[in-house]
DNA sequence: TAAATACTAGACCGTCCAGTTTGATATTTA
DNA sequence: TAAATATCAAACTGGACGGTCTAGTATTTA
């Protein structure tokens, strides 16, 4: 029944997204009680009557911007495991999956999720859930695949997933609490490069520990 | 000047106490938006009059009820003292502190201090400051100074700095992230102590690592 | 064309809330 | 006692906001 027709003036799909997008760029950059339908309306260009045609109310909104705006925030998975059919060797691999994950991890965008997922933990469980799985479950069970393939049989799926959760936590350092604290901007690339390479160096230890004990 | 007594009666201390402590709860578990001044004035058992007379406004309060909060939330350093001038070995030194580290992590109080600080953040960028300096990086220092003790002069004050990040990056592991998301409830004894001994384990084999390339 | 639905602009309602005001009472010092 | 300040209870102000309603216009299908 998906080709049904209703009557009548069918709802508009630009609207719909025009409105979408309005409210994620202002819950992102005012959070979700600072945040008005009357702005959301004025910024979309659009009565707050369609709205709420479009919404059934804020809540509904709230979650709507949020899960979109989560489909755009992920690991660039393919290019990833391209990598790993490559030449590359592990350590190479590792810099070069943890450059993405500390540039997404960096993103003021992504912080500013994070942030209002975090504040709104409380009352909408459910989108936390949504985003916690999309964002950094995604990345993780990624990151735990590219690990495993190089263990080449010789690393448990549980080890490489923990490694993956390690390279993750040295990959956010301290840095990641500072920003969602407002207290440090992003790195430039050369501090990035520098970070990554000392983190990836250290989960290489790890790994190489890891394999030598299972021969 | 400090003994000029004032005319009149004076302001109860009592009081200013009281209406501190409501606040804290209320702003721990409600977040700053969702707390209203006359709500504190109940719980405290006190007019609202009497709130503005000792606070000059709801931000000020907010401030004034994280500032109190902060000084309660922070690893035990003499006992952590202690412990490095006994003959603990740095192994059981690390579980040590990781134990303490992570039971601060896991409390649902810290955690509820932390979300609220970062849904402010961006409104009140002195608090977090506050905040960071009296927990996060005050935790910092002192499980660097423990680790440099232990380097014994092998270990430059910077790798101790980074050994101490490392650390407490793989103690929060995934599960800091996760309770600030609120979908993960705070783990038992036993899971804890296993988390604790698996990151001790692997600084080590960082620290042995460091220490030897400097011989 | 007629019925049905979308959309607009704006008024409107009820509620909540930060902060003020008022007028009375209590406590402290001079 | 008198002046000064704290405290209380409660009303009040001014504004914001979620959500609804209205009345008129636009668009689409039958």
């Amino acid at each position: 029944m998906a080709t049904t027709r209703k009557q009548g003036r069918p709802k508009s799909e630009e609207k719909y997204h025009l409105i979408l997008h309005a409210a994620s760029c202002l819950f992102l950059k005012e959070g979700f009680a600072n945040t008005s339908m009357d702005t959301v309306a004025k910024a979309s260009g659009v009565s707050k009557q369609t709205v709420y045609s479009h919404f059934e109310g804020k809540d509904a909104l709230f979650q709507a911007a949020i899960s979109s705006k989560c489909r755009s925030y992920q690991l660039d998975t393919q290019q990833l495991i391209d990598a790993t059919s490559g030449s590359l060797s592990l350590l190479e691999c590792l810099r070069k999956v943890g450059c993405q994950f500390v540039r997404l991890l960096q993103d003021p965008e992504a912080i500013a999720i994070f942030r209002v997922i975090i504040a709104e933990a409380v009352n909408s469980l459910h989108v936390a859930t949504l985003f916690y799985q999309a964002g950094p479950e995604a990345s993780l069970s990624t990151l735990s695949d590219v690990i495993e393939k190089f263990g080449e049989g010789r690393l448990s799926r549980d080890i490489a997933q923990q490694l993956a959760v390690d390279y993750c936590a040295l990959l956010k350092g301290e840095y990641h609490t500072m920003m969602l604290c407002g207290i440090q901007s992003p790195l430039q690339d050369e501090a990035i490069t520098a970070h990554v390479n000392s983190a990836a160096e250290k989960i290489l230890l790890l790994f190489t520990h890891y394999t030598q004990q299972h021969n």
